[in-house]
DNA sequence: ATAATTTTTTAGACAAGGCTAAAAATATTT
DNA sequence: AAATATTTTTAGCCTTGTCTAAAAAATTAT
């Protein structure tokens, strides 16, 4: 069994290996917990002797088998309760995430199994996020940046990057959510920024927002 | 904002004072918490400190207005979450406590106003017990122990004292739940034990049984 | 290839929450 | 009212998870 904070070390490490492959460095861990580098030596040795992750002094950390299907089912959790909140206690795609991270601690198989059955076994999460199975397992979807299409080129939104409160209210506000049809009408090669057509009504983006939505073609 | 531990604590002692009025010894904490006497006295000085119950060396805590209030808060999430996990996710009322006891612990009051309405603001848990208002107020339901009742007398069940799992699964066992009528045949004067009908069944059940069951005439 | 810089680890400290053993206060007997 | 027993508190120690400062290793620049 594990702690709380071995929780969130195993998820952020997780994380970061879906991103940038295995060898995950001890500040990067650091950064992302936002803790310092040398707590997380201390922690990594400690979650090492668990046999959860491999860690050699200096070249960094990676998960083990045991380690990923641990912090899997951590993600599991999170976004199965991202998905009750949004979709029955009425939150926001951008109120959620807080909350899940303390519910995401919650011991118990039995509440695992029945919140996925009452949800209908849902896929992906209110982000766009695939929902691991019980062993960890999940989908990956092939997505791309919307900053990838080029003109007259049309994607389906299918998740997001940042989940930051701003971002997502700012979305909201411009009618772009999941499973919205968003075709690139022209690009301005100056700065990237991206005329586009969403919901029958034209926007224009900064290519940092295009950066940060993800879409399938 | 309070740590677990505080939370746990300030819960202990609210129940406490609901059975025997105010003036809570140390020891009657440590075995409610099964700790020891010398963590309960350095706990309730850090709770003294916060303002939530009144400290005198020697005689026992009672609990201010706004430790009573903070206490229930955690009660009403407790319950509400057990309504949950009986009425959506097909836990058993024996099956509820320990998961309730982590949920009861999440910091979110949107969540805890959502699920209240969820769940259609329901008055009690499955066990019978009260759930508390924001404000922490509730009724009390007048009720009596089963072992109260004469020979003849008639009477609805309403609660239970002891919530451990054997004792639930003896009363589902034998047909026993919340809103049960049950009418007591005859009384044996040697042991107490009691012949009573529910369901239409005729059952025998002993002293101890009856004066955990509670029923409302 | 050596020097400078950055990253990582070690060492030592601290706060929270718990424990044991001993001391102090209160309660109970005789 | 003393003596005994019980309860409560104090004192000191331990573990977890964190931090800062200094040392060591790795990387980058000259």
């Amino acid at each position: 069994m594990f702690t709380l904070s071995e929780e969130n070390y195993l998820k952020a490490i997780f994380h970061l290996e879906m991103m940038s492959g295995t060898g995950i460095s001890t500040n990067a861990i650091a950064s992302k917990l936002e803790t310092k580098a040398s707590s997380v030596t201390d922690m990594v040795k400690k979650l090492a002797e668990k046999q959860v992750l491999v860690y050699k002094k200096y070249q960094g950390v990676s998960l083990t088998k045991s380690g990923k299907t641990t912090a899997a089912r951590i993600v599991r959790k999170h976004r199965l309760w991202e998905v009750f909140l949004v979709e029955k206690l009425n939150f926001s795609w951008d109120e959620v995430h807080d909350v899940a991270e303390q519910l995401e601690h919650i011991k118990s198989p039995k509440l695992t199994r029945e919140l996925d059955a009452f949800l209908g076994f849902p896929k992906t999460d209110p982000h766009g996020d695939p929902i691991p199975d019980h062993e960890g397992r999940f989908d990956s979807v092939e997505k791309r940046l919307l900053s990838s299409l080029k003109e007259n080129e049309v994607g389906v939104c299918v998740g997001v990057d940042d989940s930051s409160s701003n971002f997502l209210q700012y979305l909201d506000k411009n009618g772009i959510s999941l499973g919205k049809k968003i075709e690139v009408l022209s690009i301005e090669s100056f700065d990237g920024s991206l005329s586009i057509k969403v919901a029958g009504k034209a926007l224009s983006i900064s290519n940092k927002i295009a950066t940060n939505i993800y879409i399938r073609s």
